[in-house]
RNA sequence: GGCUUCGUAGCUCAGUCGGUAGAGCAACGGACUGAAAAUCCGUGUGUCGGCAGUUCAAUUCUGUCCGGAGCCA
């Protein structure tokens, strides 16, 4: 596994990676399944693939539903299907929580119920969950969470707790982060949200919002969220951009928390100066491993 | 040169009819099993521009100086 914050070159480390170890890319970035998301998640492109086999990327369209379920489902098979054909998987991405119900015990269940809580306030939703769960340690705000729980109990009666597996893993992997200095990485994240505007992500974002294109990912996605917001009048351009950049650095610390406290990685600095030192150390660390 | 106005947390600003201050954003820490690039929780000592005066007590009133903005000459 190859993760870390968003900008710090995971992309780019993972070409190397598999041409190394006869490898596969699989995808573990929530927005690169997307078709047509492209210059705004940071996609990798047709030549910076360089015929490496890459998985789950462009597989839905963007008013499409692909949740960690699917992502599960979709990922254990690919899992499969490279080691048969004795090849290294590689899971590329940032998406934490992807990657955590890919490679540890998280289990769904197969249908999801389609209950819904939308009627119901929000705080008789939280008394409903202290109910059934005295002890819940989900905020009393968080809305989104209280109905998952709701919903999960609901599934498979109470005393099962949701957390059960989490921390099991169910393959044999060797996680590599790639971090960088905060500031550094924080200036690199604003920078390169302008160089997605030279890319065109203007025009990127205004083909889907042409077209009326609307769904959870459109509504999620920071660099498409944002500019749905100034092109139906919410904002100027110059606050959106304001904002794309201040979620992207915002959305990097979160996935730190994540990563540093729900999975057991090893860390590798960065040298943006010369990229080939941070490739000779993680191969060197690979090789140690095995 | 005269008049007016502003100077408070990294930024934008609120406030104290005199008892040493608080929001948003940022920053930092954290939670997180079905939209996770999501959702949510926690953390605020800052010579209240400098100096002096009045007062038991000044960031708050007065004077003066410095800095910014505006108006009139």
């Amino acid at each position: 596994v190859i993760t870390g914050p968003t900008g710090v070159g995971k992309t780019k480390l993972s070409i190397d990676l598999a041409k190394e170890l006869n490898g596969e890319i699989i995808n573990a970035d929530s927005t690169q399944v997307y078709k047509e998301l492209n210059i705004g998640t940071a996609k990798i492109t047709k030549e910076e693939m360089e015929n490496i086999s890459h998985h789950l990327i462009d597989i839905k369209k963007p008013n499409e539903t692909y949740t960690v379920y699917d992502y599960q489902k979709d990922g254990r098979e690919t899992i499969s299907d490279i080691l048969n054909r004795n090849k290294t998987p590689i899971v590329v991405g940032g998406s934490g929580l992807y990657i955590k119900a890919l490679l540890y015990n998280y289990e769904f269940n197969k249908e999801k119920q389609s209950i819904t809580y939308e009627k119901y306030a929000l705080e008789d939703l939280y008394n409903k969950l202290k109910a059934i769960d005295p002890d819940t340690d989900i905020a009393k705000n968080n809305r989104k969470r209280i109905e998952r729980a709701l919903t999960f109990y609901n599934e498979n009666g109470f005393p099962i707790s949701m957390k059960e597996g989490k921390d099991e893993l169910l393959y044999d992997v060797i996680f590599i982060g790639l971090t960088a200095d905060r500031k550094v990485l924080y200036n690199r994240i604003k920078r390169k949200t302008e160089l997605m505007f030279e890319q065109g992500l203007l025009n990127e974002v205004k083909s889907l919002y042409d077209r009326k294109i609307n769904s959870p990912i459109i509504n999620s996605a920071i660099g498409y969220k944002e500019l749905y917001e100034y092109f139906n009048g919410n904002y100027t351009l110059e606050e959106a951009i304001i904002n794309i950049k201040n979620n992207s650095t915002n959305y990097a610390k979160r996935q730190y928390t994540w990563f540093n406290n729900q999975m057991n990685i090893k860390w590798f600095d960065v040298d943006f100066n010369n990229f080939d030192n941070t490739i000779k150390a993680v191969l060197c660390y690979i090789k140690e491993k095995n």
